[in-house]
DNA sequence: CTTAATGTTCCCCA
DNA sequence: TTGGGGAACATTAA
Protein backbone atom coordinates (compact mmCIF):
# COMPACT_ATOMS: atom_id res chain seq x y z
CA UNK A 1 0.00 0.00 0.00
CA UNK A 2 2.30 2.65 1.38
CA UNK A 3 3.97 4.88 -1.02
CA UNK A 4 4.54 8.71 -0.90
CA UNK A 5 0.86 9.94 -0.92
CA UNK A 6 0.19 7.04 1.72
CA UNK A 7 2.49 7.87 3.98
CA UNK A 8 1.91 11.75 3.42
CA UNK A 9 -1.49 10.88 5.01
CA UNK A 10 -0.50 8.43 7.53
CA UNK A 11 2.14 11.37 8.56
CA UNK A 12 -0.94 14.20 8.67
CA UNK A 13 -3.36 12.16 10.75
CA UNK A 14 -0.06 11.72 13.55
CA UNK A 15 0.82 15.22 13.41
CA UNK A 16 -3.08 16.12 14.91
CA UNK A 17 -2.34 13.70 17.75
CA UNK A 18 1.36 12.77 18.98
CA UNK A 19 3.17 15.87 19.19
CA UNK A 20 3.67 16.83 22.64
CA UNK A 21 2.76 13.79 23.93
CA UNK A 22 5.14 11.32 25.76
CA UNK A 23 5.97 7.63 25.26
CA UNK A 24 5.08 6.17 28.55
CA UNK A 25 5.82 2.28 27.33
CA UNK A 26 6.33 0.30 23.99
CA UNK A 27 5.73 -3.36 22.64
CA UNK A 28 6.29 -5.50 20.00
CA UNK A 29 9.07 -4.60 17.92
CA UNK A 30 8.81 -0.77 18.63
CA UNK A 31 12.00 0.89 19.95
CA UNK A 32 12.66 0.76 23.54
CA UNK A 33 14.97 4.35 23.38
CA UNK A 34 11.56 5.81 22.84
CA UNK A 35 10.32 5.49 26.26
CA UNK A 36 9.94 7.99 28.70
CA UNK A 37 10.09 10.60 25.73
CA UNK A 38 8.00 13.47 24.06
CA UNK A 39 7.23 13.23 20.31
CA UNK A 40 8.04 16.45 19.22
CA UNK A 41 7.16 16.23 15.58
CA UNK A 42 5.96 13.71 12.73
CA UNK A 43 7.46 14.08 9.48
CA UNK A 44 7.57 12.07 5.82
CA UNK A 45 11.00 11.15 4.77
CA UNK A 46 10.36 9.41 1.57
CA UNK A 47 8.53 6.16 2.51
CA UNK A 48 9.46 5.94 6.47
CA UNK A 49 7.52 8.13 8.97
CA UNK A 50 9.74 9.79 11.65
CA UNK A 51 8.73 10.78 15.30
CA UNK A 52 11.01 13.31 15.96
CA UNK A 53 11.84 13.10 19.62
CA UNK A 54 14.98 15.24 21.30
CA UNK A 55 18.04 13.08 20.91
CA UNK A 56 16.80 10.98 17.99
CA UNK A 57 14.32 9.78 15.71
CA UNK A 58 11.85 6.74 15.45
CA UNK A 59 11.80 5.59 11.64
CA UNK A 60 8.74 3.33 10.88
CA UNK A 61 8.56 1.60 7.21
CA UNK A 62 5.12 0.45 6.31
CA UNK A 63 6.49 -2.14 3.70
CA UNK A 64 4.05 -3.86 1.99
CA UNK A 65 0.67 -4.39 4.33
CA UNK A 66 2.27 -1.99 6.99
CA UNK A 67 -0.78 0.11 8.78
CA UNK A 68 0.18 2.49 11.45
CA UNK A 69 -2.94 4.04 13.35
CA UNK A 70 -4.33 5.49 16.59
CA UNK A 71 -6.16 2.96 18.44
CA UNK A 72 -6.15 1.04 21.45
CA UNK A 73 -7.59 -2.30 20.55
CA UNK A 74 -5.13 -4.69 18.78
CA UNK A 75 -5.59 -7.56 16.03
CA UNK A 76 -3.67 -10.91 15.08
CA UNK A 77 -1.33 -8.29 12.84
CA UNK A 78 -0.50 -6.02 16.00
CA UNK A 79 3.28 -6.06 15.81
CA UNK A 80 4.03 -3.17 17.72
CA UNK A 81 2.27 -0.48 20.21
CA UNK A 82 3.00 2.66 21.30
CA UNK A 83 1.66 3.97 24.41
CA UNK A 84 1.07 7.44 25.68
CA UNK A 85 -0.51 9.73 27.94
CA UNK A 86 -3.68 9.74 26.67
CA UNK A 87 -3.23 7.64 23.37
CA UNK A 88 -2.47 4.89 22.00
CA UNK A 89 -0.50 3.91 17.99
CA UNK A 90 -0.73 0.33 17.05
CA UNK A 91 1.35 -0.85 14.03
CA UNK A 92 -0.61 -3.60 12.30
CA UNK A 93 1.83 -5.66 9.30
CA UNK A 94 0.16 -8.84 7.68
CA UNK A 95 3.11 -9.74 5.56
CA UNK A 96 6.10 -8.05 8.14
CA UNK A 97 7.70 -6.43 5.41
CA UNK A 98 7.53 -3.19 7.68
CA UNK A 99 10.30 -2.19 10.26
CA UNK A 100 10.53 0.33 13.23
CA UNK A 101 13.94 1.38 14.67
CA UNK A 102 15.34 4.12 16.22
CA UNK A 103 18.12 6.28 14.59
CA UNK A 104 19.88 9.57 15.10
CA UNK A 105 20.31 9.96 11.43
CA UNK A 106 18.64 9.44 7.60
CA UNK A 107 18.67 6.61 5.90
CA UNK A 108 20.45 7.17 2.57
CA UNK A 109 17.95 8.34 -0.02
CA UNK A 110 17.70 10.80 -3.21
CA UNK A 111 15.71 13.96 -2.96
CA UNK A 112 11.99 14.18 -2.45
CA UNK A 113 9.92 14.24 -5.75
CA UNK A 114 7.58 17.14 -4.74
CA UNK A 115 10.65 19.19 -3.66
CA UNK A 116 12.94 18.48 -6.81
CA UNK A 117 12.91 21.17 -9.71
CA UNK A 118 12.52 20.41 -13.39
CA UNK A 119 16.30 20.96 -13.62
CA UNK A 120 17.01 19.02 -10.82
CA UNK A 121 15.05 16.08 -11.98
CA UNK A 122 16.34 16.79 -15.80
CA UNK A 123 20.11 16.33 -14.41
CA UNK A 124 19.19 13.25 -12.52
CA UNK A 125 17.48 11.39 -15.57
CA UNK A 126 20.02 12.56 -17.80
CA UNK A 127 22.97 10.84 -16.16
CA UNK A 128 21.38 7.70 -15.68
CA UNK A 129 20.97 4.53 -18.36
CA UNK A 130 18.55 2.85 -16.94
CA UNK A 131 14.84 1.83 -18.05
CA UNK A 132 12.57 4.93 -17.14
CA UNK A 133 11.05 3.04 -14.59
CA UNK A 134 13.13 1.77 -12.70
CA UNK A 135 14.52 4.97 -12.22
CA UNK A 136 11.13 6.39 -10.58
CA UNK A 137 11.13 3.43 -8.09
CA UNK A 138 15.03 3.90 -7.18
CA UNK A 139 14.68 5.50 -3.47
CA UNK A 140 18.67 6.10 -3.53
CA UNK A 141 18.02 8.58 -6.86
CA UNK A 142 14.33 9.87 -6.13
CA UNK A 143 12.85 8.87 -2.71
CA UNK A 144 8.85 8.29 -2.62
CA UNK A 145 7.92 6.91 -5.11
CA UNK A 146 6.26 3.32 -5.41
CA UNK A 147 4.97 0.47 -8.06
CA UNK A 148 1.43 2.58 -8.71
CA UNK A 149 2.68 6.28 -9.34
CA UNK A 150 5.42 4.96 -11.55
CA UNK A 151 2.89 3.31 -13.70
CA UNK A 152 0.48 6.52 -13.17
CA UNK A 153 2.88 9.22 -13.75
CA UNK A 154 4.54 7.44 -16.95
CA UNK A 155 0.82 6.67 -18.64
CA UNK A 156 0.22 10.63 -18.06
CA UNK A 157 3.24 11.81 -19.55
CA UNK A 158 3.03 9.22 -22.38
CA UNK A 159 6.48 7.50 -21.89
CA UNK A 160 6.89 3.64 -21.97
CA UNK A 161 8.11 1.90 -18.80
CA UNK A 162 11.51 0.76 -20.33
CA UNK A 163 12.45 4.12 -22.10
CA UNK A 164 16.01 4.88 -21.44
CA UNK A 165 15.85 8.00 -18.47
CA UNK A 166 19.00 9.34 -19.97
CA UNK A 167 17.72 9.29 -23.86
CA UNK A 168 14.22 11.06 -23.13
CA UNK A 169 14.33 14.74 -24.60
CA UNK A 170 14.55 17.25 -22.16
CA UNK A 171 10.71 18.52 -22.90
CA UNK A 172 9.65 14.72 -21.94
CA UNK A 173 11.35 14.33 -18.72
CA UNK A 174 10.28 17.86 -17.81
CA UNK A 175 6.32 16.59 -18.60
CA UNK A 176 7.13 13.50 -16.70
CA UNK A 177 8.01 15.73 -13.73
CA UNK A 178 5.29 17.90 -13.80
CA UNK A 179 2.71 14.98 -14.31
CA UNK A 180 4.34 12.89 -11.06
CA UNK A 181 3.90 16.46 -8.68
CA UNK A 182 0.48 16.56 -9.83
CA UNK A 183 -0.61 12.70 -9.66
CA UNK A 184 1.10 13.36 -6.07
CA UNK A 185 -0.76 15.93 -5.26
CA UNK A 186 -4.25 14.85 -6.29
CA UNK A 187 -3.53 11.11 -4.37
CA UNK A 188 -2.38 13.03 -1.23
CA UNK A 189 -5.20 15.12 -1.38
CA UNK A 190 -7.80 11.89 -2.00
CA UNK A 191 -5.63 10.44 0.91
CA UNK A 192 -3.80 7.94 -0.41
CA UNK A 193 -4.83 4.94 -2.30
CA UNK A 194 -6.31 1.88 -0.73
CA UNK A 195 -6.01 -1.15 -3.13
CA UNK A 196 -6.19 -3.85 0.04
CA UNK A 197 -4.22 -3.09 2.98
CA UNK A 198 -4.02 0.62 3.23
CA UNK A 199 -5.69 2.54 5.74
CA UNK A 200 -4.99 5.91 7.51
CA UNK A 201 -4.07 6.57 11.66
CA UNK A 202 -7.68 6.74 11.46
CA UNK A 203 -8.19 3.49 10.00
CA UNK A 204 -9.70 4.83 7.33
CA UNK A 205 -9.23 4.15 3.32
CA UNK A 206 -8.14 6.54 0.83
CA UNK A 207 -9.73 7.53 -2.54
CA UNK A 208 -7.11 7.79 -4.93
CA UNK A 209 -7.68 4.27 -6.08
CA UNK A 210 -10.74 5.19 -7.84
CA UNK A 211 -9.18 7.31 -10.47
CA UNK A 212 -6.28 5.20 -11.53
CA UNK A 213 -6.20 5.31 -15.07
CA UNK A 214 -3.94 1.94 -15.51
CA UNK A 215 -2.33 0.76 -11.94
CA UNK A 216 -3.85 -3.17 -12.29
CA UNK A 217 -5.64 -2.31 -14.99
CA UNK A 218 -4.62 -4.65 -17.82
CA UNK A 219 -6.37 -5.96 -20.25
CA UNK A 220 -8.56 -3.35 -19.79
CA UNK A 221 -9.24 -0.58 -22.47
CA UNK A 222 -6.56 2.54 -22.44
CA UNK A 223 -9.10 5.58 -21.48
CA UNK A 224 -7.34 7.47 -23.93
CA UNK A 225 -6.92 5.52 -27.17
CA UNK A 226 -8.96 2.15 -26.58
CA UNK A 227 -6.03 0.21 -26.83
CA UNK A 228 -5.71 -3.08 -24.70
CA UNK A 229 -3.43 -2.33 -21.53
CA UNK A 230 -0.51 -4.16 -21.64
CA UNK A 231 1.25 -5.86 -18.74
CA UNK A 232 4.77 -6.64 -18.12
CA UNK A 233 7.32 -7.30 -15.53
CA UNK A 234 9.90 -4.12 -14.87
CA UNK A 235 12.71 -4.56 -12.53
CA UNK A 236 10.22 -7.60 -11.19
CA UNK A 237 7.70 -5.36 -10.53
CA UNK A 238 4.15 -6.13 -12.62
CA UNK A 239 4.12 -2.88 -14.72
CA UNK A 240 0.25 -2.21 -16.75
CA UNK A 241 0.62 0.82 -19.90
CA UNK A 242 -0.75 1.13 -23.13
CA UNK A 243 1.83 0.31 -25.94
CA UNK A 244 0.19 2.66 -28.14
CA UNK A 245 0.25 6.14 -26.27
CA UNK A 246 3.44 5.33 -23.85
CA UNK A 247 6.54 5.48 -26.33
CA UNK A 248 10.32 5.21 -25.67
C1' DC B 1 -2.30 -25.52 -6.96
C1' DT B 2 -0.51 -21.30 -8.96
C1' DT B 3 0.09 -16.50 -9.25
C1' DA B 4 0.43 -11.86 -7.80
C1' DA B 5 0.52 -8.20 -4.30
C1' DT B 6 1.44 -0.66 -2.41
C1' DG B 7 8.77 -2.79 -0.75
C1' DT B 8 13.68 -3.35 0.38
C1' DT B 9 17.97 -5.75 0.42
C1' DC B 10 21.42 -8.81 -0.87
C1' DC B 11 23.96 -11.70 -4.06
C1' DC B 12 25.67 -12.85 -8.72
C1' DC B 13 27.11 -11.58 -13.26
C1' DA B 14 28.25 -8.45 -17.25
C1' DT C 1 30.80 1.82 -10.46
C1' DT C 2 26.53 0.89 -12.90
C1' DG C 3 22.78 -1.93 -14.08
C1' DG C 4 20.01 -6.13 -14.76
C1' DG C 5 18.17 -10.49 -13.00
C1' DG C 6 16.74 -13.33 -9.39
C1' DA C 7 15.86 -14.70 -4.70
C1' DA C 8 14.42 -13.94 -0.13
C1' DC C 9 11.38 -12.22 3.44
C1' DA C 10 5.75 -13.64 5.06
C1' DT C 11 0.93 -13.84 4.24
C1' DT C 12 -3.41 -13.49 1.96
C1' DA C 13 -6.66 -13.64 -1.84
C1' DA C 14 -8.24 -14.85 -6.23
Amino acid sequence: MPELPEVETVVRGMAQVLPGLKVTAVEGIAPMEAVGKQVQSVRRYGKFIILDFSDGMLFIHLGMTGQLMVSSDTSKFTRGRLLFEGATVRYDDIRKFGKMFWDTHYPKRGPDPLELTPEEFIALAKRRKTRIKALLLDQSALRGMGNIYTDEALFHAKIHPCASAAKLSRARLATLHQCTREILREAIAAGGSSISDYVDARGEKGGYQLRHQVYGKHGQPCPICGTVLQRMLVTQRGTTFCPRCQTR
